[in-house]
DNA sequence: CTTGACTCTCAAGCGACTTGAGGGTTTATA
DNA sequence: TATAAACCCTCAAGTCGCTTGAGAGTCAAG
C-alpha cells in the first residue's frame, strides 16, 4: 500500500498519468481513502501496469489495451489485433522513411542554392481523365500553343463538353510531353481539353482516357519562359526522393482563355510527372 | 474566382480543411462575399497551398508552416528547421522500427504457444543505484536468500539507511547474477539492499554504485519456483527485439520483509537485464 | 417556384495526456 | 506544538489538426 507519488517513482510514470489511467479505468488503485480521496497502490499491480506500458510501446490505443487487459479475448483475436497493428506500422514506416528522404532532399537543395526553393513538389493521386487531344511532333515546346487551336476547332459545337467553369472564356487545358528524354526540337507532344463526356473525333483530334496515376506535381506561376525551372525542380525531387518516371508528363492550366497566350504572366500551370517508387516496381 | 467546393476538388483537400486553414490564417480566400460569407479562391493560390501540402508531408506543424509562408526567415533558419526535423524523424524511424520488431516478436510468440504471454517485457532507463551487497559463488539460485541475512546482519544499525517505506518490516532488495550464461550450480550471485546514503562496509558486505543502464524488464508475480519462465520470456524478447545483454541481471523485490521467504506466493519481483541495441555498440 | 446541391457559422469531439487553479492532508522540523 | 514543506485531491481547460453535426442561408437548373 503505497501512495501515488512513490508508485509513480517506482514505475516511472507521471502522477497525472496514473490518475488518468484511474479515470479511464485502465489501472484502478487497490484502495482509495473514502474521506481524503488518496489513492493507494500495491506492488501486485506492477504486472498490469507493465502490460499497459508494453502494449503502449507497440502503439496500441488505451482502448485496445483495455480490451486486452479485460482478458476477454482469445489468442485468435489477439493475433488479429497484432496483424492489424503490423500493417499499420509497416505503412507508417514507409511514410516516415519518405519523410526522411524528403527532408534530406530539401536540405541538399538549400545547401546548394542557399535559398528556399520556389517550387514545392508533392505526390498526389489523379483519377482517370477523359480528354480530346491532338498529338504531333513539334519543332519546339512553344509550338504546342498552336495545337490547342486545332483541338478547339475540331471540337466545334462540342466545346461545351469541355471541363471548366465557363468553357467559352476559360477551360481546363492540358499539354502532354511523350518524350522520355529532354529534346529541344522534334518534341513528341499533345494538346488536350478535359471532357465531361465523350465527343466525336475529327481529323487528328482523338478522344481517349488518360490513366489514373500517382503524380509528382508542382505549380508554376508566371509566363512559360521560365517553366523549365519548374521541370528541373520536379526532376530533381523525383531523383532525390527515390521515384521513377513512368509515363508522359502533363502541364495543366486551369481556367485558360482561348486563344492561348504563352507569355501571360498571370498563368498558373500545374506540372505533373507520373511516377512510381523505386523498389516497388510491378514488373 | 471559384467557390470552395470546386477548389476543394481541384486540390484534393476537404472543404472543412480549407475553412480551417482560412480560420488559422494559413490560406485565406482571395475574396469573401461581404453579405453571404461565401469564400472565393483563385488558381494563383495554388503555389501557396502546394507549399502547405509539401511541408505538411514532411511532418511540420501548421504553425511552422505559417512561419515559412510568412517568408520572414532566412535560408539559415530554414536549414535549422530542417535539421531539427531531420533529427525528430530519425528518432521516430528508430521507434517505428522497434515497434515493428516488437509486434513481430509477439506474433511469433502467439503462433508458437497459442496463448497470450504471461510476461510483458518493456525497456526502461534506470538511474545509478547505491547498494550494500554481498557477492559469492552459490551452490544454486535459491541460496541467495541466505546472503540477504548476511547483508542484513552486516548493516547493523545502519539498516535505517536502506530504501523502502519501513526498513524494519519491508525494504527494497536486489539479487544480482553475474553469470554470463545459465548455470545450475556455482552461481556467481549477490544479494543487496538499496541505500539512501553510504554506510560502512563490514566483512564481505561492500558498498558500491550500480551504473545507470537501459534495462529490459518484466515482472514476476508469485513464488520463486516459476521465476525461470520470466527469465526465459525476457531472454526471448531480448533476442527477438535485437538487443544484447551487457551486464549482470537484477531481481528486484519491493517491500520485502525480513527474513526472506522464497516460496511466498504474494511476492512481486521485477527482473531486469541491462541491454543495448545491436548495431549501436560503443566499441 | 421548387428542388437539391452547395455554402455559411458555431460548437463539440477525437486521443492521451498535460497544466493550472484552488484547496485539503501528511510529515518533518523548529 | 506550531508551522512549513511536501504531497495529495478535484475539476476544468489546453494541446493539434482536423472532423462531424446542427441549423440556417444561397445558388443554379428544371
Amino acid at each position: 500500500m503505497i501512495k501515488i507519488g512513490e508508485f509513480s517513482k517506482v514505475v516511472q510514470v507521471p502522477v497525472a498519468t496514473l490518475r488518468y489511467y484511474d479515470q479511464v479505468g485502465l489501472l484502478k488503485p487497490i484502495e482509495v481513502d473514502r474521506f481524503t480521496g488518496y489513492r493507494y497502490y500495491s506492488a501486485s499491480q506492477l504486472p498490469r501496469l507493465h502490460r499497459i506500458l508494453a502494449l503502449k510501446g507497440l502503439g496500441f490505443s488505451l482502448e485496445q489495451i483495455g480490451l486486452v487487459l479485460a482478458e476477454g479475448l482469445t489468442p485468435e483475436q489477439m493475433r488479429g489485433m497484432l496483424r492489424l497493428r503490423h500493417a499499420q506500422i509497416s505503412q507508417q514506416l514507409a511514410e516516415v522513411q519518405s519523410q526522411l528522404l524528403g527532408v534530406e532532399a530539401r536540405l541538399q537543395q538549400i545547401e546548394k542554392e542557399d535559398k528556399i526553393s520556389t517550387y514545392d513538389v508533392i505526390l498526389k493521386q489523379v483519377e482517370p481523365l477523359l480528354v480530346a487531344s491532338v498529338r504531333a511532333i513539334l519543332p519546339n515546346h512553344s509550338a504546342v500553343g498552336a495545337l490547342f487551336g486545332e483541338v478547339y476547332a475540331a471540337m466545334g459545337a462540342h466545346v461545351s463538353e469541355a471541363l471548366g467553369p465557363h468553357p467559352e472564356n476559360g477551360g481546363q487545358t492540358l499539354a502532354l510531353c511523350y518524350d522520355t528524354e529532354f529534346k529541344e526540337n522534334e518534341v513528341d507532344g499533345a494538346a488536350a481539353f478535359m471532357l465531361r463526356c465523350r465527343v466525336p473525333e475529327r481529323g487528328r483530334m482523338k478522344v481517349h482516357e488518360l490513366p489514373a496515376a500517382a503524380m509528382a506535381a508542382t505549380v508554376h506561376h508566371g509566363s512559360y519562359n521560365t517553366i523549365g525551372e519548374a521541370h528541373e525542380a520536379i526532376l530533381t525531387w523525383i531523383d532525390a526522393n527515390g521515384y521513377r518516371i513512368v509515363g508522359p508528363d502533363r502541364e495543366i492550366n486551369l481556367y485558360h482563355t482561348m486563344p492561348i497566350r504563352l507569355d501571360d504572366p498571370s498563368y498558373v500551370t500545374e506540372i505533373q510527372y507520373p511516377v512510381e517508387k523505386i523498389g516497388t516496381g510491378n514488373e
